[in-house]
DNA sequence: TTGTTTGCAAAAAGTTTGCATAATC
DNA sequence: GATTATGCAAACTTTTTGCAAACAA
């Protein structure tokens, strides 16, 4: 993160650090202040933001709430995820059929400065065996999931 | 669209075909009341989530703006987008790559359910060679685009 | 010191909901 | 005539902005 090393910034990034999957603005606000970190949500918005710019998270849309969720980007750059629509957890996948299909449509199609956006969601082996939930197809099953989300997470 | 048949599920059906391109909510409604055909904003958002539900319309999130953008389905199903983010036109793609990718990641990690979303956005060759605009790297050059966004649109 | 960063409160933008009215089947 | 759809106004959610005070370099 470029600029001036704060407090709330180095607080920002150590939680960030520690999540193991996608969190929202507000849920890391809300990880930085239980984990004993004073900070406002205003200044956690900008940091992510920064962040975005500089790439130094991924970002993936929010189905349920229209939000946006970050995660850390691996050293090795720019990836894509699996997620689970009833746990949260996500792991990356290998994305090179992706990136270079999106490389031949830009060849293709006369398009330059193509960017892509990749989002694959399912349901978890562990989900769908240890889950007593049943069917997850209506909209709400996923905000009664929604406290689960964040597992994963240590401040 | 499923339901009964009122006048103004029959005018968005109908405005929804003549449009080339995705349209948000508001933008349709805009063309709905332009276009001589009298119905609320609310009706606009829920005959939207109802062909969504339906798998009537493809649904494309709106980089600058936050919002949703949607786009009557052809008839033979499912497509992905690339689409113009100077004149907002698009186009199909051919995404058989993708979609074999997506079912074996599905395959390959336990995953059930899985579901994609895959965008393509980059700067049309018309709108690079004809645009006088230079560089759109920042974030309000969407914004100052954006009364172009109706273009192809007709009610 | 000097320019950057913070954080509160308020604004924005997009979407959804409550509820009375109106229209369809 | 019963049920479903509509539409207004108000609520809600997430994110951004104005601006004064605090802070890092």
């Amino acid at each position: 993160m470029g600029g001036r090393t704060t407090r709330q910034r180095m607080a920002v990034m150590r939680v960030l650090s520690g999540c193991q999957d996608f969190v929202s603005a507000q849920e890391l606000h809300g990880l930085l202040v239980g984990g004993d970190h004073s900070i406002g949500l205003t200044t956690v918005y900008r940091a992510l933001r920064e962040l975005e710019a500089e790439g130094g998270v991924d970002v993936v849309r929010d189905e349920a709430g229209g939000g946006r969720l970050y995660r850390l980007r691996p050293a090795d750059g720019h990836r894509h995820y699996l997620m689970c629509r009833d746990c949260g957890r996500s792991r990356p996948v290998d994305s090179d059929v992706v990136e270079h299909w999106a490389g031949r449509i830009a060849a293709d199609t006369g398009f330059t400065a193509v960017e892509h956006t990749v989002e694959l969601t399912g349901i978890c082996a562990e989900c769908r065996l240890g889950g007593d939930e049943g069917e997850l197809s209506c909209q709400w099953d996923r905000a009664l999931d929604a406290p689960g989300r964040a597992r994963g997470c240590a401040s």
